[in-house]
DNA sequence: CGTTTTTGACCCGCGC
DNA sequence: GCGCGGGTCAAAAACG
């Protein structure tokens, strides 16, 4: 049906870790999951009929079912490359190959080319990712973290640029990706690739009176994306933490709605659990404030099959 | 002055 | 093999 649709108009290499919705207890059910590089893409979700304001992740290749891809594909089909996804395990640490500086190692100095040339690895091994979906005005939300701002991209069939960000800190090879939505302007897909390596460098807690702190840097015009990425070295309090980002959230200028999720510690975990994530009724309710945000469950499919 | 953003060029993977 | 599109680099500009 609208794969073909989709295979013409999405970029292959758009990602997406899952496609979630929203069920009728309030929890956020991933309806399909997708290791990297496979074949449906964020815009996949935003193109479904009930475009679905949530999150997408993308676990650890070990976390996941490699027959994830089919359930990605199962809703648009998978007409795209879903280049094999299962690319090589991915080390525990992703910060070893973050960009130029370190991978090469030492023989590839030749000409400015290679040294653009970033990367040569045979396969690059992606990291784990996790995006969402975010109904807002303000591109860049607030997250904790400081990040810069390294590339923009027009995006293919989105009058929308695609802004890449990598993390301040020096040890930290975390980078995200946020974008608009082309079919829906007021959403805001944001992505994240990598853990961080080290504590958000505000408070988890009441992180937005702060915002100012980090964001006024680069004049809270570029603040940052959207909330706290799952962090393996500095775990979470699941569930109660992840109620507290979305309430303490606050979106400096007008981003109303918006939300978020934090993955806690590690997506396996949550996988592996294949909790339900209830949002307080109120939150949910509707304020605006988090009618747009989500809360999740995250199935791990197990059964791979598809969830038709 | 230090840090971040902007922006054009380059590289790479993939599809045709 | 070529072209397309995504992702990254890096120099210059902008900003605080």
């Amino acid at each position: 049906m609208a794969n073909s649709a989709f295979s013409d108009q999405v970029p292959s290499s758009l990602y997406a870790g899952g496609y979630y919705d929203i069920n009728p207890q309030g929890y956020l059910d991933m309806l399909a999951f997708q290791d990297y590089g496979g074949g449906a893409s964020l815009f996949d979700m935003l193109q479904q009929p009930t475009p679905p304001q949530a999150l997408v992740v993308d676990p650890p290749a070990s976390a996941m079912p490699e027959t994830t891809s089919d359930l990605v594909n199962t809703p648009t089909t998978n007409s795209s490359s879903i280049s094999s996804s299962s690319n090589e395990h991915v080390t525990d640490q992703e910060n070893n190959n973050t960009r130029s500086d370190d991978d090469d190692d030492e023989e590839k100095t030749t000409t400015n080319k290679q040294l653009k040339a970033k990367k040569k690895n045979p396969k690059k091994q992606r990291e784990p990712r996790f995006a969402f979906m975010t109904k807002t005005e303000v591109d860049h939300l607030d997250d904790g973290y400081r990040w810069r701002k390294y590339g923009q991209k027009a995006v293919k069939n989105s009058p929308f640029p695609r802004s890449y960000y990598r993390c301040t800190t020096a040890s930290c090879g975390v980078k995200k990706r946020v974008e608009r939505s082309s079919d829906d302007p007021s959403t805001v897909v944001t992505t994240y690739e990598g853990t961080h390596t080290h504590p958000c460098p505000i408070a988890p807690r009441g992180m937005l009176p702060e915002t100012a702190t980090y964001s006024g840097l680069n004049g809270g015009v570029n603040g940052v994306s959207s909330f706290l990425l799952p962090q393996n070295h500095y775990p979470q309090p699941s569930q109660s933490f992840f109620h507290n980002h979305i309430n303490s959230l606050n979106f400096n200028n007008n981003s109303t709605t918006t939300t978020s999720s934090t993955i806690p510690s590690t997506y396996s975990h949550y996988m592996q659990e294949r909790q339900s994530y209830p949002l307080s009724p109120s939150l949910l309710k509707d304020n605006g404030l988090l009618q747009d945000m989500v809360s999740f469950q995250i199935r791990k499919e197990e059964p791979k099959d598809e969830p038709s």
